[in-house]
DNA sequence: GTCTATACAGTGATAGAC
DNA sequence: GTCTATCACTGTATAGAC
C-alpha cells in the first residue's frame, strides 16, 4: 500500500511534530513513523532538509496569523478585529493544548537558524494589534504598551498552562488579557 | 594538563549549556567542547547520563529560587519580598539575555521527562508569591490571580525578548508586572 | 577523577530502482 | 512520488588503564 502525498498535505502534519518534540527532538525517523511518509518522498518535497521543512511550517503559520489575525487588526474594525483575534489564538491553541511553535523555538539555539523570522511574525503581530488599539483611541504609546503586554502574555499563559498540565491558566489569562484591552479603549 | 573538578562545580556549567542548547540540542561532545570535561568525568559525576545531568540542574535551580525567592515572599515582610522577587528575577534572567530553563523544557516532550520537578517550580512560586500578597492585604482570589499574571507574564516577557532581540521588552514588561503589584497592595 | 578506546543505535542525507 | 539500500557521521553509554 502506497499511499501519494502533496507537499501542502505534509506540512501541517509537520508543523504538529515540530511542536510536540522541538526542532532537535524531530528526527526524520519519528517524522516517518508518525506519517508515513518516507524519507524519499520527504526530501523529493524538501530538498534542503529538516531546516526547509521547519521553514516550510513556520511560513504556514506564518501565513495563517497573516489571514486570521494580522491583516483583520490592520484593516477591519479595531475593535471587532481585537475580539476576533482572542477567539482565533484560543482556538488556534487549542485552549493552551497547544503551544506556539515560533516561541518555543525562540527559546534555544533554534533561534539563530530562523531569527528573522521569528522576529518577523512577533512584529507584525505586534504593529498590526497597535494599529487596531489606535484606531479604538488609544494613543500610540499606550497601544505599544498593550500590544507588547498581550502577545508576550500569550506566550507566557503557554508556558505556565503546559508546566502546570492546566489548559484553565491559559483561557483564564486570555480573558485577563482580553478585559485590559477592553478597558483601555473602554 | 588534567582539571580535576568537583560536581558541584560542573552543574552550573551544565546548566548555561542545557539552557542555549535546550535538552535534546545538548550532546556530550558539546559538553566536553565547551568546559573540557570528558566522558568519562562526567558518566563519573552523574552516572545517570544526560537525564540526570539535566534533572541536577533543575534541582540546582529550583534550591536557588526557593532561598532567593520563595522563602523571602513566604517569610519575610511582605512588601520587601516582591520588591526583592523583582531585582532578584531581573539579576537572574540577565535583563532577558538568559532564558529560563524550567520554561523552556515545559514546551516540548522534555516536559515529560522532568514533569514533577516542572510543575513544582511553578507551583510553588505561584504559592510563595500569592501568600506574600494575601499578607500585604490581597483576597485570595485576587493574590491568585495576580501571582499567576506575574509568573506567566515573567515567561512570556522571556520568549518575547528573545524572539525580538531587544531585551528592554524584558525590562519594561518586569516594570508592567511590579506596578500592577504596587497598585494591587496600594 | 580522568583518559582512551570502543560498542552500537540513531542521525541527516543521497542514489537509484520502480 | 515512493521505496529500499546505503552513506558517513554523531549520539549515548560502557570498560578498563592510569
Amino acid at each position: 500500500m502506497k499511499t501519494v502525498h502533496e507537499r501542502a498535505d505534509v506540512v501541517p502534519l509537520l508543523a504538529e511534530i515540530f511542536r510536540e518534540l522541538g526542532y532537535e527532538g524531530t528526527s526524520l525517523s519519528r517524522i516517518t513513523e508518525r506519517t508515513g511518509i518516507g524519507k524519499g518522498s520527504l526530501y523529493h518535497f524538501f530538498p534542503g532538509g529538516k531546516e526547509e521543512m521547519a521553514s516550510a511550517v513556520i511560513a504556514e503559520i506564518d501565513a495563517w496569523f497573516e489571514d486570521a489575525i494580522y491583516r483583520p487588526l490592520r484593516n477591519d474594525d479595531a475593535r471587532k478585529a481585537i475580539a476576533a483575534m482572542w477567539t482565533n489564538v484560543n482556538d488556534y491553541f487549542r485552549s493552551g493544548g497547544r503551544i506556539c511553535l515560533v516561541g518555543a523555538f525562540a527559546l534555544d539555539h533554534t533561534r539563530e537558524r530562523f531569527s528573522a523570522a521569528i522576529g518577523n511574525y512577533f512584529t507584525r503581530w505586534i504593529d498590526a494589534l497597535r494599529a487596531a488599539l489606535m484606531r479604538a483611541g488609544c494613543t500610540g504609546e499606550e497601544a505599544q504598551a498593550l500590544a507588547e503586554e498581550c502577545i508576550s502574555g500569550i506566550q507566557g499563559a503557554l508556558v505556565l498552562s503546559r508546566a502546570l498540565g492546566d489548559k484553565t491558566v491559559f483561557t483564564r489569562s486570555l480573558e485577563t488579557l482580553a478585559r485590559r484591552l477592553d478597558a483601555a479603549v473602554q
